[in-house]
DNA sequence: AGAAGAGTTGTGAACGACCACAATGCTGTT
DNA sequence: AACAGCATTGTGGTCGTTCACAACTCTTCT
């Protein structure tokens, strides 16, 4: 019953049946400019007939070098796709290359370490990583040291190139939002611990605090999800003096947003809330969530260019790349009343 | 400056260091039975020693077979990531396969074929197809005609194996909920045209109104976008005797909740609005959203096993796999009240 | 006309692995 | 002691492509 599949048309068969030797065809497979015109079309021809496709295996094999970019990423139920959203593929294609992913289901240094010889027994040509916790930037030391690497949201040093929103400034911006508006102090419900953004949040928006003089209350422990959030809000609601809180991003402060609600209590009217991210929806929230715009495509158009640039050059190197977050005024936010209770 | 990155070992090396034959190490590689215990601790510790890994072009290039799928899907703005929802590449590397991905970011036939292209060049073992647009199911008439392949959410028939969420049976159950509150008759707000859950959709919703002996108004046109819904909420808003809406998926629910909020209306007590698709957000929304819920990992899996059968089989066939989606009652569905305005 | 030189095409080797088969070592039986 | 038979290891060929170099075919100039 297993029928074997024929295997492809191989550049032997191109060859034979446009009458010229294998190394013509690859020359016009290559582009190589010694190619007369007649001789090329009478290839192409061929190829077309045949319906043939280069064999990138064979290719790589000899050359050494694969067309492959890897991209390690988590795979969470909390999270989104994050390589869609920076849009690697589609770069990567722009510019000849393949996209290989690995994923993981939790950060640990074992399974950084098997995604990585995943990608290794791929011999890819570089590597992105989309894994935006501190563990992950601790085991890229793990990695073949001349590999082209960028790091998407991860920790800057060491030697690798990082592209990445400055979330720091993001944070603040929100904060200091709410406290040009008058709010005492502003309440913080923040995502998964040893997520570099948490932490990235939490001190901008503990700097803002600070340099208006006021003391950071302790923030509230959540887990990017809407239900986290919501548990939050609930228990925020019970603070008599809440009128400002900065949402770690925007899925929690869609569940405090409804916790609020329930408790009677009025956005803006009553309580202001700001989150993070910014995708379609936030601006349709209820009311429509003031926010923090993360400008993703252009963090992974870099992205892509850094680590073109390193396969370029043949060599891994340290550089920077900072995207300057926007705030998004809307109207989840307003100037504090009086009196609330 | 560019210098020139050593190629990794081959297993040669390993051979020499080990005082083996690279056959014996080939052996070792893939778990042949008839090798000396003592032997194979030799080989595997000079694996170890160079931190050795198998190149999977060489062993793609000999066997003819490649250990890769390829996932073809789409890469539009309106849209979440695909692949990751469903697990793909979590599931293919629990069965030692690699990804590789080819987007899209327009279905039309040119560009299919590219994507297509693109994956034979790799000589993928199978190829998952995630692209829901009725285009999609035409232009996979191209494929090389044996080639492993599961179209998710696609078009049944033509010889090919789906795995898809019963769309109909979805709309069908969110429209006969809304019936049984006591509505007279439902609205809708469909997605993207080209889609074929827009259709499946439309077509479960018409389905039960007729059965239930009402018309079907026209659908409003959205792209599956807050923004969308939001429009075609402030336009369901004029009609005085609008009582229910299906929204076609949660996003535009998102949109129409709002819409409706703005206008005065109060959502369940005077409209109540059912959503498709269910994640994480939407039993957060304000009031949590009755929505359908699909089960994703599921089909995922299931796809998966499918293109594996395939793959072991040695060719292509049909075969469908249906998941039942599943009503989730929340607080944004009621029983009408007697008189609106 | 002949030679230099560019343009064009062909040949042999190599990449790293697997497969089929051959060769060797070991065990046990008569 | 010799041989069958199994377990273990080694050898040559191959996959499809590119690279380095050799060879051939035209021009064009002297």
């Amino acid at each position: 019953m297993s029928a074997e599949r024929p295997r492809s048309p191989s550049i032997n068969d191109v060859a034979e049946l446009a009458n010229v030797s294998y190394q013509t065809v690859s020359r016009v497979l290559n582009n190589h400019p010694n190619v007369k015109a007649s001789t090329r079309a009478k290839v192409q021809a061929a190829i077309d007939q045949l319906g043939y496709s280069p064999n990138s295996a064979a290719r790589t094999l000899v050359t050494g070098r694969s067309r492959i970019l890897g991209v390690i990423t988590l795979d969470v139920d909390n999270v989104d796709g994050l390589p869609p959203m920076y849009g690697i593929e589609r770069r990567a294609r722009d510019h000849g290359y393949f996209v290989s992913t690995a994923t993981l289901d939790r950060v640990t240094r074992a399974s950084m370490r098997a995604a990585v010889d995943q990608l290794a027994e791929q011999r890819v040509a570089g590597m992105v990583v989309i894994v935006p916790t501190e563990a992950a930037s601790d085991a890229m030391a793990s990695l073949p040291p001349g590999l082209p690497l960028v790091l998407i949201e991860g920790e800057p040093g060491r030697g690798i190139a990082t592209a990445a929103v400055d979330q720091q400034a993001g944070a603040r911006r929100a904060t200091e939002h709410l406290l040009e508006l008058g709010h005492e102090t502003v309440f913080h419900v923040r995502g998964l611990s040893d997520w570099m953004q948490t932490q990235d949040r939490i001190s901008g928006w503990r700097g803002a605090l600070a340099a208006a003089g006021r003391e950071a209350p302790m923030p509230l422990a959540g887990d990017w999800t809407a239900r986290s959030g919501y548990e939050a809000g609930l228990m925020l609601a019970r603070i008599p003096e809440l009128t400002a809180v900065f949402a770690g991003n925007d899925d929690m402060a869609l569940g405090i947003l409804l916790a609020l609600s329930e408790r009677g209590l009025r956005v803006p009217e009553d309580v202001s809330v700001v989150g993070f991210d910014d995708g379609t929806a936030p601006g349709y929230y209820n009311p429509p969530l003031t926010t923090v715009r993360q400008d993703f495509t252009t963090v992974g158009r870099r992205a892509i260019e850094m680590l073109l640039e390193q396969i370029a050059h043949g060599t891994r190197y340290e550089e920077r790349f900072v995207s300057e977050p926007e705030l998004i005024v809307r109207k989840s936010t307003a100037p504090v009343r009086a009196q609330r209770r």
